[in-house]
DNA sequence: CTGAAAGCGCTAACAA
DNA sequence: TTGTTAGCGCTTTCAG
């Protein structure tokens, strides 16, 4: 038997009916004749029979097939522990939905609006889940704003677009909150990529915790970086070369925070009896390392099951119930620390 | 300018040719007049013409996709952090060539026939990469000797199927070797999933590295887990119950050494002085722990392209070079192990 | 070198 | 309730 071989035809003619018939039988179609069904269904199953998904998908307009795109600006999230968790939530939802999911990156940043174009109008997919990416992005704004179906991982400026959220001010605040918490005055934040809401987000919640623990805010305890280890390394060795004094640290993501452990070991300062070190994301490296990371939890997998359930409720007409869901992020107190707040 | 509505048909109407030269200036046949070629590109550029790829691949027969197939019985392997060096390296190739990745993962292992059939004859993908699974499997038999162009990321006793393999037996037999080498003799080896060739290859290439040693071979060092940190954890609690005495470690893969050298940290039992440790695959968290974990690099990325670029070369009847490559290991030795072998 | 036309496999509108 | 048929958008023979 050659793969794909058997055609609705074939079918058709085994069971003596039309291709229609076949069709609307192999669809459910409540007007065929129960034993019209039965007869097509013996005979599509002793064919061996799989339809072919492209003429079908020509015909009806749908590939049910979504794609996960992510941004080339981004691109560093494609390296990231947690994408993994991501795409587990997205591909749970899809397999109940019998749908298939596409990964695209895109290439080389000029390419990117060919790229995207293509993605939009070359019918492959029915919608996508679209990974945060850089504010300054312009191609993200017309992908987001081009009707196609598009549900954005973060937060968008927009009053159609749906997104799945994170609560990443909060999720700062209550990181900072708990240093403060511990007696920590001079804190550190070594931010993310600043073109990234969610970057500027933290930045935000951190900056509102200081304030409201009566500390002042100093430009010179902020440093921004790239999101990797090295990153986090890096800016701890910045801040020794430039004598600045803290006692504390809250990365941006966990990997900066894992850089800076480490670069704090390298220099000999106990962590966390002389700094305190909080992280952002709470991959499975966080506790793993020594001493093990006190950070914010964001649930990954699940925002990709929302992420996915959405986009399915649009392409299947079905309602949508809230256009921003935004999940709420967890503190998880663990060694790097040292102790409850007070 | 409503998504994919402009057609090959509005394209021709505006060149003034028909459909079949658009179709053949747009694919750069050189039987079309150079001159033609230009105002067909005008054209198509003017009317923002995207080709809609669902009928192109219908008439064509192809679609330029490939699908990643990530099997049921090990979708372990999905939640690993290697798998995303693994999927870095397959998309790296497949832009360069301008296909798209599909992600597929099996649904409950009973509907795996099904689902299998699906991806082989629903002609949504042209081929597969393959994710290697159990020994077990039979619906992975099927596949592979579908005729559908495959390949399989690891060994198959098949002559003519495409695989990309690390050289597991050599990798464990190095990791053991240098642990015999820094004259460790009671040498525990927590393996994977005896199902799994390349748990089987890494135990065979322990079993040589002792006998190479002059070390007798005990079965009870070895104890079967499932590549989890938490089964390396609990692998080290179980020998303590067991009252086992070991002074090393090598471990089937990087999760479970990082389970067992927690465990350890938990016993006090001091590593690498008292008991040293090796692990497998290279992971990012391995030189994030302390001790910072030695173990055996396994390039990921690499074999992620090598198994795109010889499914590439299949589709587009390239010549194969070789229907097996077998990628080599390499130990890293970092801390866990104290010191270089005597 | 280009146009006309068949037809990939399927669905859905229309007819019967 | 079922059959007939047009046609989704494209590529590729076959003529010219």
């Amino acid at each position: 038997m050659g793969k794909g071989k058997v055609t609705i035809k074939d079918v058709a003619k085994v069971a003596g009916v039309s291709t229609g018939t076949v069709s609307y039988a192999l669809a459910g179609d409540p007007r065929i004749n129960e034993k019209t069904r039965k007869l097509v269904e013996e005979a599509a199953h002793k064919l061996n029979y799989i339809p072919n998904e492209v003429g079908r998908s020509l015909r009806s307009r749908k590939t049910e097939t979504i794609a996960f795109v992510i941004p080339n600006t981004s691109s560093h999230v494609f390296s990231h522990p947690y994408f993994l968790k991501l795409l587990e939530g997205i591909t749970e939802v899809l397999e109940e939905y019998s749908y298939n999911l596409q990964i695209s990156t895109t290439p080389s940043e000029k390419e990117e609006a060919k790229a995207y174009d293509k993605i939009l109008r070359s019918n492959r997919v029915d919608g996508i889940i679209l990974s945060s990416a850089s504010l300054k992005d312009r191609n993200i704004l017309r992908m987001v704003e081009s009707g196609f179906p598009v549900v954005y991982l973060g937060k968008w400026h927009h009053e159609e677009v749906l997104t799945v959220e994170r609560d990443d001010f909060r999720g700062a605040y209550e990181a900072a909150s708990h240093l403060a918490g511990l007696g920590r005055r001079r804190i550190v934040h070594i931010s993310g990529p600043l073109d990234h809401q969610e970057s500027v987000d933290r930045l935000e919640g951190y900056k509102q915790a200081l304030s409201d623990h009566q500390i002042l805010y100093d430009a010179s305890l902020v440093v921004e970086k790239d999101f990797s280890r090295e990153a986090g390394a890096a800016a701890v060795e910045e801040l020794r070369a430039a004598n600045v004094r803290y006692d504390g640290i809250f990365a941006g993501n966990d990997l900066m925070a894992i850089g800076a452990l480490k670069q704090l070991k390298r220099m000999n300062i106990a962590v966390p009896e002389e700094v305190s070190v909080v992280g952002f994301d709470d991959i499975d490296m966080a506790d793993a390392v020594t001493p093990e990371l006190t950070t914010v939890h964001q649930p990954m997998r699940e925002i990709g099951r929302m992420a996915a359930e959405k986009l399915l409720a649009v392409l299947q007409d079905r309602e949508v119930p809230e256009k921003r869901s935004i999940v709420s992020t967890r503190l998880i107190i663990r060694e790097s620390c040292g102790g409850q707040p007070q």
